[in-house]
RNA sequence: GCUCCCGUAGCUCAGUUGGAUAGAGCGUUCGCCUCCUAAGCGAAAGGCCGCGCGUUCGAAUCGCGCCGGGAGCACCA
């Protein structure tokens, strides 16, 4: 029996004895980590809510002690309890077997089960992130999305889900336009000089997407001064929605450039995708003409005829109130008859769900070095490649797009759940996070000028308009730079190739925890020393205590690995547990055997953060338990076996909570 | 004007089903490498949990009202 099935079973005890003892039906028990180890494994402020509910039924009043005195005897016979105590006005605190949990702790099956059934009939969640322009590089607030959008999907497959991975190619937007002016009007080059750029860039070991990073830049400061050049803007833009014209061919080059670099830059962060759905084929599959019938014919969307909207296709959002300023309808289709963002995301999350009854066509996009496929969506029938898995028919899509698209989110959503009642609004879920602002400071530091009005600002939003903002790319560099200057000082003994790959892991694991300590909506307000630090609540942190705790093994005998905890027998195991330093030995054994539930509730929660302050505590309870006892010398043998039994679990679980949060161990570092 | 988010230690943040003495990291001060990796460990100092009222046996947490900060409410995406 694991610990949520010990859990699970003391609440139904708590139940079962409510209803026989004082006949109230209780539907939800809360449980509780008590504060101190003193005071039990699991703990239950149930007699207060008791004695309130026996009030209301009977008139009696009750003393919440005395009601916890008659819940205990019910749940000390539950084999896995020790013991029960009642405390303080009518705690009823718990205390587990720790012998027997500690053997079978020993000898369960590695948690969480990280890799998710393939079963094809299992039910399938998807989860779209990145969302970066496919015009420029990626910077740290994309990190974050994408960060958070891949832990919560490791999460979920910890939880035993199917997950789909997509990543939506926004390739027909105006900030493709903006680039694909840039290289054309700004640069007069061809596609051709593109390519020949292109090549250019890899010889000098640059990367083209740090080039649109600049360029994009560039034309928006032009467009200050030259408006011949924004009026190109909308020709440009025509020109690539409809396709099958010199510049759309164009702009599909420098698109799919862009993602080729935001891609490997991701794999850099051990981040990989599924699916790359592009709008152009919403477009051209035509999603949003099948979407839009069925809109109609559910009469969830209305032709205004009159009023500011007039000639426009709109969707009444009653959440919001309109005013003379703002109205509270949503517009899905412009009065020359295009179709808004809204409308194609609408089309978009429709297919997700499986709901549209159109498909897309796919071709092979990349391949990663475990021979994972990303597949990326095509208009063309005849040139869709083989092999194609079964992509959409999700039974939940979770959207990881940051908070201020909240109101466009809530759209979708209610017009999915208005057009198809059955699947609910429940379906769709906006994992909203809040942005990646920089200080004042840092934006100085990146040498940026800072207006007077902005240095009075306690942030500054970071924009690709502007080209500022930390790209992603060159920040894990100085990350793995100033790692890798420590691994040296350590580790000199290391090959070049070891210590660049023990840096590598080392950078990403402080980056992707310094995204994820931080909960969904606070705004993270990026400082260059707090993000590059290695010491104190970090991934390195977490990291080092796993190694440490790695080094301990690796430097057992053999007799050790070869022996079983249970061998020892409950009594010894008991004894130690019961010594002066038991309940410290205790608290670390279940703080690790916590890791489950600690998944369970951040998938519940949709809130990766509560696994990331887990883990860290238990990297840190680890660094303290072995800072108290010596493991590998420890004289008493029984209580030797204890510590390494103890170890092992914490190490396990350690290590599985870091692959949750999409970091690695390294070797030694 | 309306909707949503935030306000907790000097700074940055946890504290999400209401529970026991409100926590962590950084910073400051002081200790700990003859001993499984000091990217570590320990100790000290630091709090009207924005303010007020209410609900409750019990409120940082729930409700209402203020104050302060942020985001959104486009025929942009």
């Amino acid at each position: 029996m694991n610990l949520l099935q010990l859990q699970e079973n003391l609440r139904e005890a708590v139940i079962a004895t409510a209803r026989s003892e004082f006949n109230v039906e209780l539907e939800t028990v809360a449980s509780e980590v008590p504060p101190k180890i003193e005071l039990g494994d699991a703990a239950f402020p149930v007699a207060f809510e008791l004695a309130k509910r026996i009030k209301q039924q009977s008139g009696e009043k009750s003393n919440p002690r005395q009601i916890a005195e008659r819940l205990k005897s019910a749940i000390e016979k539950i084999e896995a309890v020790e013991r029960v105590e009642v405390a303080g006005a009518g705690y009823l605190n718990v205390f587990f077997n720790r012998a027997a949990f500690l053997i079978e702790s020993a000898n369960a099956a590695p948690l969480p089960k990280l890799n998710a059934s393939d079963d094809e009939s299992s039910p399938k969640v998807c989860v779209e992130h990145t969302s970066v322009n496919p015009n420029k590089a990626a910077h740290i607030g994309h990190v974050r999305n994408a960060v958070l959008g891949d832990t919560f999907i490791r999460i979920l497959r910890a939880s035993g889900k199917r997950v789909e991975v997509q990543y939506y190619i926004d390739n027909t937007g105006v900030q493709v336009a903006d680039v694909v002016i840039g290289f054309v009007y700004l640069e007069n080059m061809s596609l051709a000089d593109i390519k020949e750029l292109n090549e250019k860039l890899i010889r000098e070991n640059k990367t083209f997407d740090f080039y649109c990073w600049d360029l994009y830049a560039r034309v928006g400061q032009a467009y200050q001064t030259d408006e011949n050049l924004k009026a190109k803007r909308g020709e440009v833009l025509h020109l690539i929605e409809e396709g099958n014209n010199p510049t759309a061919e164009l702009a599909d080059y420098v698109v799919t450039r862009n993602v080729e670099c935001i891609v490997a830059t991701m794999e850099r962060f051990g981040i990989s995708y599924d699916l790359l759905p592009r709008e152009s084929e919403i477009l051209h599959l035509h999603f949003w003409t099948r979407a839009f019938e069925e809109m109609q014919r559910r009469d969830v969307i209305k032709l205004e005829t009159s009023g500011k909207n007039a000639g426009c296709w709109v969707m009444p959002i009653d959440s919001h109130s309109g005013n003379d300023e703002h109205e509270a309808d949503k517009i899905l289709v412009r009065s020359n008859g295009t179709v808004t963002y809204t409308g194609k995301d609408t089309a978009y999350q429709m297919w997700k769900l499986g709901l549209l009854g159109l498909d897309f066509y796919y071709n092979l996009f990349h391949t990663y070095g475990d021979g994972k496929k990303i597949w990326i969506t095509t208009a063309d029938a005849i040139q869709q490649d083989a092999g194609v898995p079964k992509f959409g028919n999700n039974e939940t899509v979770y959207n990881v797009i940051d908070s201020r698209q909240s109101y466009p989110q809530e759209v979708v959503k209610k017009g999915v759940a208005t057009i198809f009642p059955e699947k609910g609004e429940a379906a769709s879920v906006h994992l909203s996070y809040e942005m990646v602002a920089l200080s004042p400071s840092a934006a100085q530091e990146l040498g940026f000028e800072i207006s007077e009005e902005d240095k009075q600002k306690s942030f500054i939003e970071m924009s690709g308009r502007k080209g500022l903002g930390v790209k992603a790319d060159d920040l894990l560099n100085r990350l793995e730079a100033n790692a890798l200057a420590e691994v040296e000082k350590r580790h000199a003994d290391l090959s070049d190739e070891e210590k660049r790959k023990t840096a590598h892991i080392i950078a990403v694991g402080a980056l992707r925890y310094f995204l994820l300590k931080f909960t969904r909506n606070t705004v993270i307000i990026f400082d260059f020393k707090e993000a590059l630090s290695f010491e104190g609540e970090t991934g390195v942190f977490c990291q080092y205590s796993a190694v440490r705790a790695n080094s301990i093994f690796r430097k057992l005998n053999e007799p050790d690995s070869a022996f079983k905890i249970q061998d020892l027998g409950l009594e010894k195991i008991a004894e130690i547990f019961n010594a002066e330093d038991g309940n410290d030995i205790w608290s670390m054994a279940i703080l690790a055997a916590r890791l489950e539930e600690t998944i369970v509730q951040a998938a519940n929660a949709n809130e990766p953060a509560i696994l990331a302050k887990y883990t860290f505590n238990l990297a840190k309870a680890f660094n303290l338990f072995y800072h108290n006892h010596k493991i590998i010398h420890e004289e008493n043998e029984a209580k030797r076996q204890v510590l390494i039994a103890v170890a092992d679990l914490t190490r396990r679980n350690l290590t599985a909570a870091l692959d949750c949060l999409g970091i690695e161990v390294p070797e030694r570092m």
